[in-house]
DNA sequence: TTATTAATGCGACTATGTTGCAATAATAAA
DNA sequence: TTTATTATTGCAACATAGTCGCATTAATAA
């Protein structure tokens, strides 16, 4: 099954690349400039997921994020890492620092799913100057 | 408010001590042997949450599943290990290891929800067996 | 220009979790 | 022991997130 080239999933591709942060259902949505149904758009997000051009990440809200995080090479996308989610201004990022670990012996590990939680730094300073 | 001493709140407790994992409503209601209602259990265990009785995870799913780890200490319960969900047997479970992380300047850390996903010892080894 | 089929929109549906409210029952007070 | 207080419960309703079937639309290939 190969995919097509449409206004929507380039529409969703170019807001995930501009935020630089994991993005849920709910604010592509809303930062969208073109009207596309709800459904439409988990069905690209897991289709980007699919291709390797996302990972999803879900946080204490129970929600999907999605992120097209800047550390990862084009080719092959990365979920090693931590994210960060403000608790203020909920917004969810990519930190830099992989996850290290080890599992009991016999353990096969697939995947990650690493949320940090707290305040950011601009809302932090926000919160002191206030 | 203080708290009062129920049946259904003992034998929530008595349920998630038994089971040593990290446990959903759905799994708690079909493992307990007294009737209890959804809402019900999710307010007791929302309850030991702020008591620091046990602590919530959200694992891939998007669900909760509240643990009572043994590696905590009665009095103060930590949230600040991996947790590891075999995808075969659907059990979340404590690991010993702690997260070891650091965040960017200026960033208030206030909790994790760090969940590795894979294949557990048991059904690692019964996939190979068959 | 036509044919193929991936992608979309719509509606319906499932599941998880929460909340308001009246009834029940654990604990304190009399 | 009896009564009063109020934490807890059950029920129903609600909110939200995510998925799926199906007919329609529109990329791409022929």
């Amino acid at each position: 099954m190969q995919r097509r080239k449409t206004p929507t999933k380039e529409a969703v591709l170019k807001i995930l690349k501009d935020s630089g942060r994991a993005m849920s259902q709910e604010g592509i949505e809303s930062e969208i400039n073109i009207e596309i149904n709800r459904a439409t758009i988990y069905r690209i997000l897991n289709r980007f997921c699919e291709d390797g051009l996302v990972h999803k990440i879900v946080a204490e809200d129970g929600k999907q994020y999605f992120a097209l995080c800047l550390n990862c090479s084009e080719k092959k996308h990365r979920d090693n890492h931590f994210h960060f989610r403000c608790l203020s201004c909920q917004s969810i990022e990519c930190l830099e620092e992989p996850v290290n670990f080890s599992v009991p012996a016999g353990y096969q590990v697939t995947s990650l799913n690493c949320v940090i939680s707290g305040v950011c730094k601009d809302c932090y300073q926000h919160t002191r100057l206030s």
